[in-house]
DNA sequence: CCCTTCCATATCCGAATGGTTATATAACCG
DNA sequence: CGGTTATATAACCATTCGGATATGGAAGGG
């Protein structure tokens, strides 16, 4: 749905989302493992995890007291979807053609 | 750089926008024309369309009195390089050959 | 020249965002 | 049970965002 995409590039628009999705890429991490790199306090932390939650992009595990995080890739699909689907629009385009061959054309006719 | 990856993600981040990239993909387009499909103002359709252009998704042309909005396709490399990252951190995971291996283990020792 | 079309810019507004501090809950440690 | 650790939630605050209205300027058409 649009909506998801929405909530997936909103995600995706912040720096410390996005450092904290590279480092669950590597591994699943708790909370507190995640929120040593920054420099902002662990609500903050949380706050970002609700919204990468809310986007689908990681999942809440629970392990005794610690509720570790874990990347969903396959969320990324429906992201990386939407560029092809741009990009093929943009390769299917007539008027693209039309542009190439004007350049072609004012490349020749050098007046 | 990374603060060109947050105007990317932001900007990508309002289905308008995205809306109206997909319209820029098949056809260069006029500011009104771009306007529209859409409910909303034209300073609105032209605060998208800075925002977009802050990003370096599209580009303005000069067409006597109308400005013609270009599709920059080559900007959406850095977006889904990005992508690429992240799956290749997953892909080289140690941790992810664990959790195969533990699922594969669970399976066979079922207690 | 006037009028219309196309577009940008300024200002304002309500809602959402990213951060903080303060506090609650739940599990583990003695 | 008391204290500590891990995390969530609430309340607050400044900033940003998406939209509207109002206005200005530049090009074209009569």
């Amino acid at each position: 749905m649009e909506e998801s995409l929405n909530l997936k590039f909103a995600a995706l628009a912040d720096p410390t989302r996005r450092a904290i999705l590279l480092r669950l890429a590597k591994s699943d991490a708790t909370v507190s493992q995640l929120q040593k790199p920054f420099p902002i306090t662990q609500p903050a932390i949380s706050k970002h995890l609700r919204i990468l939650e809310g986007a689908g992009l990681i999942e809440r595990g629970q392990a005794a007291q610690s509720r570790p995080r874990h990347l969903n890739v396959i969320a990324l699909n429906e992201v990386t979807t939407w560029f092809e689907h741009v990009r093929t629009l943009w390769d299917d385009s007539f008027d693209r053609l039309d542009e190439f061959l004007t350049a072609t054309n004012n490349d020749k006719g050098g007046d």
